[in-house]
DNA sequence: CTGAAAGCGCTTACAG
DNA sequence: CTGAAAGCGCTTACAG
């Protein structure tokens, strides 16, 4: 900058008042200034920039993962929301909460002016950083009666009963949600509060027959869910319908399916969750529960700007995007023989 | 930090030095300086740290999209390879290269001591900031014979020729590759590159029959493939072998001839590239050109530290981590009625 | 083993 | 419309 300054024959403040407003700058002192920047292929330093200016433009993202579908969408969601105006600093978790305080931590000390971070479960000292560091702190991915700060998600609880009542509806009773289990800190906690939503309406509805098979550590993708459909079709041949808490796991119990010559939708009905583009893209396309994952990254930019910016204009706390079932190729009501058989004697003369 | 000192009571450089490193300072006011850090819940500002040392412990990373299970594993496998001595800065180009010119500009103000950028094509802008921002910089996903700096990756015009031979080894001479095509100054040169290498064959074996089909913009995924491969099967009934450029392509098309009722590989032989979880997981599995997607994130990421370090001890400019041909499920030699009947006939009396 | 001084490269807040 | 001074919160480089 000290450069640029004495090729145009000007102050330090001169050059970055072009930088940053070349408006309120007189038009030719602007365009020496330019071609000086130009001619030096200068780049302003933002590190100095932050620290003088207080203002990093920065945004922290904790994510469990990056390989799933639905959390890279949420993160591009988020990455178009904040523009340019914002660069995303973007940590994994793994799904394991002590992990998770070492990131916040160290997002932290790059003093983000704000901090998106999925699920609501958190260590003490993570709850005490994220309310100590004076920033927007956005929860995503659940909807929690008392999010820390603000929320942009929806219930996992209702996802998971949802699913139950589809194919409950669909007039199966030996129904099956297959997700992980949790192993030591590492846990989904999101994925468990669907497969209890899932556990609920089967009380509710005193369905004995059903059941809540939890399999292999978190993250679930495809070959969790072929393996976890391996070991329900050899423990229990006549189940009706499952749900897995992920259309990755969906999709490897759909395959899974097939290699065992497994009708679905005829002999069993399949959903997952998340809309992910393999279920669309996929034949026969599979069932499952949407939510917006880009929606819920791009709101939550949206969000974020406008509190940062001081903008809030009473905003609610948190912000509930809902889900939808979708009901596609993979479940259907039942077409068992002995159903068939009945209702062509019932209309026999 | 000020804070820490006088509840501490030493200076900030006794502060300072306790954080850096814990063994120079004497017990017992290293014991008052962390109690007084824990007391306060102080975390320190790296934006002012890094100024003041010239090292922001930063690497930027540039890639297509994170949408793609490739890119994603080679971001995580660099993640782990920088382990916490480094911050990711992650951008997306959409196949853009004026994208990736705003990208790089908008990183280097951020003084990372590394640059890590997808693929070899830039603006003359971008290869000159490059250049001149006096860091590390490492092109991924592709083996350039001249690298700017250093390149960790593979030929992507072999892995296109790999696939033609691949094709022709089991004795398909109507052979396609499916990719997209150029859209303003968006571009999938990696992919264009294997498509180069796939019709390099063709015109070395002689094959007239063979077709090389863009369709659409980048980034190609499931839905792509699935539209390419109606087009084709429209335009080409016969066709008697596709490979595509991506296996999220190839695994569309597979869905798509499944939907048309035409067996893979029975009747026509299929194969992707890139070995993607969704290729391997499928049913029948996904022949695919296997790259080392993770690794070469890791390899990027141990290159790097190893710069930054200043021990390069004569590491190679360029490092070509090579392709492999997978056959899988969905390749096969020809078994064609006629052929069939010619040997039935053969063998009578 | 500890501290006082200087400075990293910008922006803020003021003056002219 | 432009500039000189001060300072952001650390670390470097020196001194003791």
């Amino acid at each position: 900058m000290r450069d640029v300054s004495k090729l145009a024959g000007v102050s330090t403040m001169t050059v970055s008042r072009v930088l940053a407003d070349p408006s309120i700058v007189a038009p030719d002192t602007r365009e020496r200034v330019m071609r000086a920047v130009d001619q030096l292929g200068y780049v302003p330093d933002l590190v100095a920039g932050s620290l003088s200016s207080r203002r990093t433009n920065f945004v922290g993202l904790i994510l469990p993962t990056l390989t799933n579908s639905n959390f890279a969408d949420t993160a591009q969601g988020l990455a178009e929301a904040l523009g340019q105006s914002y660069q995303l600093l973007i940590g994994y978790t793994l799904y394991r909460a002590g992990e998770e305080e070492r990131l916040v931590r160290s997002l932290l000390a790059r003093r983000p002016q704000g901090i998106v971070v999925a699920g609501t479960l958190h260590t003490a000292s993570t709850r005490r950083m994220l309310l100590a560091a004076g920033i927007p702190v956005v929860e995503i991915w659940d909807a929690p009666g008392a999010p820390l700060d603000r929320a942009v998600g929806f219930s996992n609880f209702e996802a998971g009963r949802a699913a139950a009542r589809h194919l409950l509806s669909l007039g199966h009773r030996r129904i099956v949600a297959i997700g992980s289990e949790a192993d030591g800190d590492r846990r989904d906690a999101r994925g468990e509060a669907r497969l209890q939503g899932f556990a609920a309406v089967l009380r509710e509805e005193g369905v004995e027959t059903g059941l809540i098979l939890r399999h292999g550590p978190a993250p679930v993708s495809y070959a969790h869910g072929a393996a976890a459909m391996k070991l329900l079709l050899r423990d229990m041949p006549d189940v009706e319908g499952v749900f897995a808490v992920s259309d990755g796991s969906a999709f490897g119990a759909l395959m899974e399916c097939r290699r065992q010559g497994i009708d679905v939708p005829g002999r069993i009905s399949l959903m997952g969750f998340g809309d992910f583009e393999v279920g669309r893209e996929c034949e026969p396309a599979i069932s499952t529960i949407r939510v917006d994952a880009k929606g819920i990254g791009m709101k939550t930019g949206q969000l974020l700007r406008d509190l940062i910016d001081g903008r809030d204009a009473g905003a609610p706390q948190s912000i509930d995007l809902g889900i939808e079932v979708v009901p596609r190729g993979t479940t259907a009501l039942p077409c068992r023989a002995s159903v068939s058989n009945q209702a062509m004697q019932g209309s026999e003369p």
